[in-house]
DNA sequence: TGATGTCCTTGATCCTCGTCAACCCGCACC
DNA sequence: GGTGCGGGTTGACGAGGATCAAGGACATCA
């Protein structure tokens, strides 16, 4: 390899990628100088409303992103409406279904987010002659599916309220990854229909659970999105455990 | 093993691999006759009874396997006994969770299982190798996810009915994936309480739902576990499409 | 032959959560 | 100010599944 050379020269990580997540914590981790380089080429990067559209369910896909900043909610909808949020992604997570035309979901912002995309070409060609690339992509791949199923638990035998407080958890570690006190404080990054969609509930009940939880002081709210939690262990056990 | 010996050069596909799904469809299929007889030789083959466990949920795993035949319920369970079935893995599907050393849910053969299992070195030496071996599991992986964020809908957002109409189309599909008529043959793979435990109800609610398909004639029962469908587009009605 | 056990079905009743509706709050717009 | 609107809360009511309980079908075993 004659990075070492070239680094000398023409390959200083891109200004674009210099303060982005995805370079340590993501897959751009596995890229060299060089290779960041010619990616950032070919890279738009872009800022979009909550409620945007990011990947549509049966679209093609045209293009792969990365999550720079925000949260992104996937979902599947039935015929007659029923909605299901089947994951919610946050930076430096990869977006978008390699190896298949369709992907199955679609990807929505939840909150604002910023994203770089890429063209499906230029990563697919990448993948297949960087075996470092391809093993990040696994192992996100892989939490992704132990997410999935640590939620198949929650869907499929909590009850409402230890959805909820499942939901407040799963935020709560998600946007601090690292908090090492027994408190927290966030924004929620989305509606009560979404977290409904999410839990497989109806926001009606979502809303009651919230009181609930408020009433018994496990949670505060405030502006019905920013969060206090004053004792993440007493949250936990609301959440069965 | 001395099988190979036989072997004129030591590179034809061992006997062991010979008449296995795992080398056409499976991972296996991404390694030359000389890996697979590398392999082999630390392979172990066995047959196990329904109810066996072949991974703990919070076990060390010691060793990767594949399933040669049969069906693997991969289940979750909550402090108070809750349990939520969170995947059905058949043949020629790989069983363990790569680059972890807990692999969260457990494995329990559904039905007679066949397994061929790897020591977790070997695996992942090999894996580090060989891009290609790395590649079939990505690509495996991401099916998980796909079917995975499926069977989320399933669990949040579809009726009783819906539900076990769909596990039967799932069963259905699996058992013979390129079946082309509209008509199905197979035996459930699992008890009712398995079947509730993946659908997240009750074993009465199950039988119940059966009894109502039954009736209406959308599937037909024997001996409780053969089951006829005369027209699967009826029963995909019944799953909401 | 009956005894015992497992798996499944069916019925009666209860309760959690969905449905429908009213209302509150903040905000934009005229 | 009034009006409308999206998002959230709260209440009344009912339905879909859970729970509890009994019994059937079939196997194994003495």
């Amino acid at each position: 390899m004659d990075i070492q050379r070239k680094d000398v020269h023409n390959s200083e990580t891109p200004v674009l990628c210099q303060a982005c997540e995805s370079r340590h914590r993501g897959v751009c981790g596995a890229l060299t100088s060089d290779q960041l380089l010619q990616l950032s080429k070919h890279s738009t990067r872009r800022t979009v409303e909550p409620g945007t559209e990011l990947v549509g369910e049966s679209m093609q896909t045209k293009s792969y992103s990365n999550i720079i900043a925000g949260v992104v909610k996937l979902s599947k909808m039935m015929a007659d409406g029923r909605q299901q949020i089947v994951g919610l992604q946050f930076a430096p997570d990869f977006l978008g279904r390699p190896f298949k035309a369709e992907n199955g979901v679609s990807a929505e912002a939840a909150t604002e987010v910023k994203v770089c995309s890429f063209p499906k070409a230029a990563i697919e060609r990448m993948i297949s002659e960087m075996p470092e690339l391809e093993h990040k992509l696994l192992e996100q791949t892989l939490t992704e599916l132990d997410e999935a199923r640590d939620w198949m638990l929650t869907l499929g035998r909590k009850t409402a309220g230890e959805k909820v407080a499942s939901f407040l958890l799963l935020i709560a570690t998600h946007a601090f990854p690292d908090n090492e006190s027994d408190t927290a404080m966030f924004e929620l990054p989305m509606s009560r229909t979404d977290i409904a969609d999410f839990l497989g509930l109806t926001m009606e009940t979502v809303s009651r659970q919230l009181t609930k939880l408020r009433k018994d002081d496990v949670i505060r709210i405030v502006n019905n999105r920013d969060v206090t939690v004053p004792d993440l262990n007493r949250l936990s056990e609301r959440a069965g455990i």
